[in-house]
DNA sequence: TATATTTGTAACCAAACGGTTACTTATTTT
DNA sequence: AAAATAAGTAACCGTTTGGTTACAAATATA
C-alpha cells in the first residue's frame, strides 16, 4: 500500500518514532522502549511509516532493523517553503507600500 | 477547539483549500466552487482549518471571508527542516567517507 | 414584504484510526 | 530438544474522519 507522507506524518506517535529513528536504526523492541503503548501498536505505525516510505525495515534473524529514509519529506518540506515565498512576498508588499508612503 | 496543524494539513482537500486561498481571501461559496464535495463538507474543512488557525475569517454580511493565515506552518516547516539537517549531515559523511578511499 | 442567497448545524453513515489482548511463527539461546 | 525472545497477525473496540441530506437562521434583493 502507497501512503500520503502527510497523512503518515500526522500522528505524534509517529513523528516520535522519526525522532528516535533519527539517533540510530533500531529494532522493533528498541523503538517501543520509548513509548508507553503496547509493542503491536508500534507496529501498526511501523507499517504505516513503511508504507509511506519513510522508514525501511531489514530483516535481521528474528530481529528487524527500522532505518529512516527521509525522501518523502521532500514533498513535505517543497510545499510548506512555497508558502513561505508566499509569506515573504507579502512582507515585501507591505514593505513596499511603507515605503511609498515616505 | 486547538488543533494540530499536522492533522489539519494531513487532508489533501484542506492543502487544496490553501492553495485556493493563497491566491487570494474568498467566501466561503468561492472557496466550495473549486471542488466536487458539497458545500457543508466545506465548512467543516474550513472550520478544521480555522480551529488550527491557518485561516482566519470574517463575518461580512451575510458572507464569510476566509483569510489565509500562515504561521502555525512554522511548526511544520522547522520540523521538517530538521530532517534536512540530519539527511545533509548524512551526505557529509558520506562526502568524507568517500574522499578517505580516494 | 416576499424571495433569494449565504452559510451553519444536526443527524446520519461507512470507513479509517489507534489502541487493546490473545495467539502464532520464526529464530536464538540454554 | 526445550525454553526464551522478537515480532507479526487477528479479532475486537471506541473514536474520529469525511462525506451526505435536510433544515434553520441571517442577510440582501426584488
Amino acid at each position: 500500500m502507497r501512503r500520503d507522507p502527510w497523512q503518515a506524518l500526522a500522528d505524534p506517535t509517529r513523528r516520535q518514532i522519526i525522532e528516535v529513528l533519527s539517533e540510530k536504526a533500531q529494532t522493533v523492541n528498541a523503538i517501543a522502549h520509548n513509548f508507553e503503548i503496547s509493542r503491536p501498536a508500534i507496529s501498526k505505525q511501523l507499517k504505516i511509516l513503511e508504507e509511506s516510505s519513510l522508514i525501511s525495515i531489514e530483516q535481521q534473524g528474528r530481529e528487524r532493523l527500522c532505518t529512516l529514509s527521509l525522501e518523502p519529506l521532500s514533498e513535505v518540506f517543497n510545499w510548506v517553503q512555497q508558502y513561505q515565498h508566499f509569506w515573504l512576498k507579502k512582507l515585501d508588499n507591505l514593505d513596499d507600500y511603507l515605503n511609498q508612503m515616505e
